[in-house]
DNA sequence: AGCACGCCGACT
DNA sequence: GTCGGCGTGCTC
């Protein structure tokens, strides 16, 4: 049943809901006293629970509030809690012409819950309408809405902005497919390899929620490991959730469990691609419980997956799981919220490790789910370093820029295979960099990028200072080099070197998925390598120390999350890989060989990478184990929220620091000053454990002062970006 | 956000 | 006297 297209009738017809609207005029207009609720003398209300508390979404009124709408009787059996409404708001202020009432848009909502009376001491207006029936925002998915506010100092009507997928009137007017009964618990197939993996999923078949931190082994089995511990769960009649960072990771993980579960009945895919209709179908055969496995990129984190028994996520490290959209919650952090309040299973899956995930196996609450070395050196790639600056011997190798190792192990691998090239993204890493040092070239002024306007001059990239008589802040040098070639360049330079072989790009614009098991050059950015299908006969890993350069907290682990990524795709060193030709693959990273990420690399080490990294960053008061949050926005804003804060005892204000504009070209995120406005950033940091004290506060003064727009300061919990 | 109310100065 | 500036506060 549909009534989406109904429009607000014309007040002169109008309904039981338009005439308690219209009652409540009159009562107001009898001055002197103050109109009583609930007394509808003549007005048909619902006989039970009149009261209809509402959560409106969108609109000036986004306040953590809940306004009282009476609810007509005619309203009384869908205006159930978790349905759309649409309400009248601010339509008591506005002026009453000829019986008309104007002013007081109709807003959307959604009823929280049902009452009996209202608190509040002036009259209900009614409902206007009731979308539809749909139950959408149950009281699971409303209460992960609001630990997720709380944790980011949000306000729920934003939370659910993200949560709630646009409604689609069609796919809502269908029934969804009745549920499948669960499958038998499936074989551990390649989980064997891991001494924890049987028993991991053991756990998950018989009910138990187990919780760890998956360091997958390289190669290409880990979305069929995905989707069996999928599949255990389901097994286990409960319902399962995986998040992964981009749309091709969800197919290949949706085909494994098309795979493993013998069809597509018992689970489905949830990424922005499907369209919105589509989305929406999907998500309701979810929130219905006729599918119980769901597996998604970011918004998927939401899915109100009935009985949940198990939550997963992949690749943490990505980006991509972070919402940009205030008050851009991390999937992680959501799906931890979700394993704790719905008492679920967790798996938190990654080539590599972070930060993050480290402390979650430092302190105890998940456990790590490795395999022996033994197996990590049979599935993993021989890495070996080489020293970018070497000068190559061969010709060729000199005209494709490359040292002479490098040169070589392409050579010999391309009669085996395709051989994957990592060029960093343009853009992504500074173009100019100290030629003694390395230390990347910085502005004087705002610390943005410096280019290379022609021979003579360098400009800033983001404030578009010149820079007249640049020396490197590290060393002292005042000499340039280029920092890297492009990944079309690389290209290109490669193609002249090895004629005979095809070369192919895979980037930003157009990524590549997979490519055959033929002798190729593939030139690729981090994240967008394609897979191979026999696995790749070499990895060369290009300009290693611009990754390292970056200004940034988390430059080496990213550095090296890429690194593994890459490596990954290669053919193990031990077995030769699958579909190989019994010759073990080899990696070639041209960087610094001392520097500890490449270290951890050549030792296929992520783990103890993590747990140094985090050691060292609980000494220095960095996130995670000290908590950050980011009050971002015009001067006097940013100094007022913080000041009428409650600050948990010990924190510390960091800053605040005027902002380096947006660099141009990147789309204005939350937090990135409006353009030709100068911002200020101030870092809060608290003591461990008191993170959600520190939330609270914020939340608190945020509620106290004005919603006034763009005055109000950004508030970002556990900023990714603290230089 | 709108939209009222309200308390000040400049005008017919 | 009255028109209208935009500073506060309310909207179920």
């Amino acid at each position: 049943m549909s009534r989406d297209n109904e429009r607000p009738r014309d007040p002169a017809e109008a309904s039981d809901g338009e005439q308690l609207a219209l009652i409540r005029e009159t009562v107001r207009k009898a001055k002197g006293e103050r109109a009583r609720p609930r007394t509808w003398r003549g007005a048909k209300l619902a006989g039970e629970l009149p009261v209809a508390r509402v959560l409106v979404d969108k609109g000036p009124v986004h306040l953590d509030k809940l306004w009282d709408y009476a609810v007509p009787a005619e309203m009384d059996a869908e205006a159930r809690p978790g349905v759309r409404v649409r309400v009248r708001f601010g339509a008591g202020t506005g002026k009453v012409r000829e019986g008309r009432r104007e002013g007081g848009g109709l807003l959307d909502g959604y009823i929280i819950e049902r009452v009996g009376e209202s608190d509040y001491r002036g009259p209900l207006a009614a409902l206007a309408q009731v979308v539809s029936p749909e139950p959408v925002l149950g009281p699971g998915l409303l209460a992960l809405c609001r630990a997720v506010a709380d944790r980011y100092a949000g306000s729920l009507a934003d939370v659910l902005q993200l949560a709630m997928p646009k409604r689609n009137a069609r796919a809502e007017g269908e029934p969804s497919p009745p549920p499948l009964p669960p499958p038998e618990p499936p074989a551990p197939g390649s989980w064997a390899r891991y001494p924890a993996g049987p028993g991991f999923l053991e756990a998950l078949a018989r009910g138990d929620r187990p919780r760890a931190v998956w360091t997958a082994l390289p190669g290409p089995h880990w979305p069929r490991e995905w989707a069996t511990a999928v599949a255990a769960t389901l097994a286990s009649g409960r319902g399962a959730l995986v998040v992964v960072p981009d749309g091709r990771t969800a197919e290949r993980v949706d085909a494994a469990l098309t795979e493993v579960l013998g069809g597509p009945g018992r689970h489905v895919l949830l990424t922005a691609d499907l369209g919105p209709e589509e989305r929406y179908r999907r998500w309701l055969a979810v929130s219905r419980g006729s599918v119980r496995a769901v597996v998604g990129t970011r918004a998927a984190m939401f899915a109100p997956v009935r009985d949940l028994g198990l939550v997963g996520i992949w690749d943490d490290g990505d980006r991509s799981h972070s919402d940009e959209r205030l008050p851009q919650p991390h999937a992680r952090d959501v799906l931890l919220l979700r394993a704790v309040h719905e008492k679920t299973g967790f798996l938190l899956g990654d080539l590599g490790r972070t930060v993050e995930a480290a402390q979650l196996v430092e302190n105890g609450w998940a456990r790590p789910l490795e395999a022996d070395r033994e197996q990590v050196r049979a599935a993993a790639p021989l890495i070996r370093t080489v020293d970018e600056g070497e000068v190559a011997r061969d010709a060729e190798a000199r005209a494709a820029r490359l040292p002479t190792l490098a040169w070589q192990t392409v050579r010999e691998a391309l009669t085996r295979g395709p051989v994957l090239v990592q060029v960093p993204r343009r853009g992504y890493v500074p173009k100019l960099a100290c030629e003694r040092c390395r230390e990347p070239a910085r502005c004087a002024h705002c610390s943005g990028p410096l280019e290379a306007r022609d021979a003579e001059h360098l400009v800033c990239g983001w404030c578009g200072r010149d820079e007249p008589a640049w020396h490197c802040r590290e060393c002292g040098g005042v000499r340039l080099r280029a920092s890297i070639v492009g990944a079309r360049r690389t290209a290109e330079e490669l193609g002249r070197a090895f004629p005979a072989v095809p070369v192919r790009t895979s980037g930003r614009d157009h990524v590549l998925t997979s490519v055959p098991d033929r002798p190729a050059l593939v030139v690729s950015t981090p994240g967008a390598e394609p897979v191979a299908e026999g696995g790749y006969a070499a990895a060369l890993l290009l300009d290693g120390w611009a990754l390292l350069g970056r200004p940034d907290l988390r430059a080496g682990e990213d550095a090296l999350r890429h690194w593994l990524e890459a490596a990954s795709l290669v053919r193990g060193h031990g077995d030769g890989g699958e579909g190989g030709d019994g010759r073990g693959g080899t990696v070639v990273i041209m960087a610094e060989p001392t520097q500890r990420p490449v270290q951890a690399l050549v030792r296929w080490d992520p783990a103890g990478y993590a747990a140094r990294e985090l050691a060292e960053r609980s000494q220095l008061g960095f996130p995670p184990i000290s908590r950050m949050a980011a009050v971002t926005g015009p001067a006097e804003a940013v100094a007022e929220l913080i000041a009428s804060a409650g600050l948990p005892e010990g924190a510390e204000t960091l800053g605040p620091v005027p902002l380096p504009p947006a660099p141009p070209g990147r789309p204005r995120r939350p937090g990135d000053p409006p353009p030709g406005e100068v911002w200020e950033r101030a870092l809060l940091r608290v003591r461990p454990g008191q993170g959600s004290a520190l939330a609270a506060a914020l939340k608190e003064a945020k509620a106290g002062r004005l919603a006034r727009g763009e005055k109000d300061p950004a508030v970002r919990v556990d900023p990714l970006d603290i230089g």
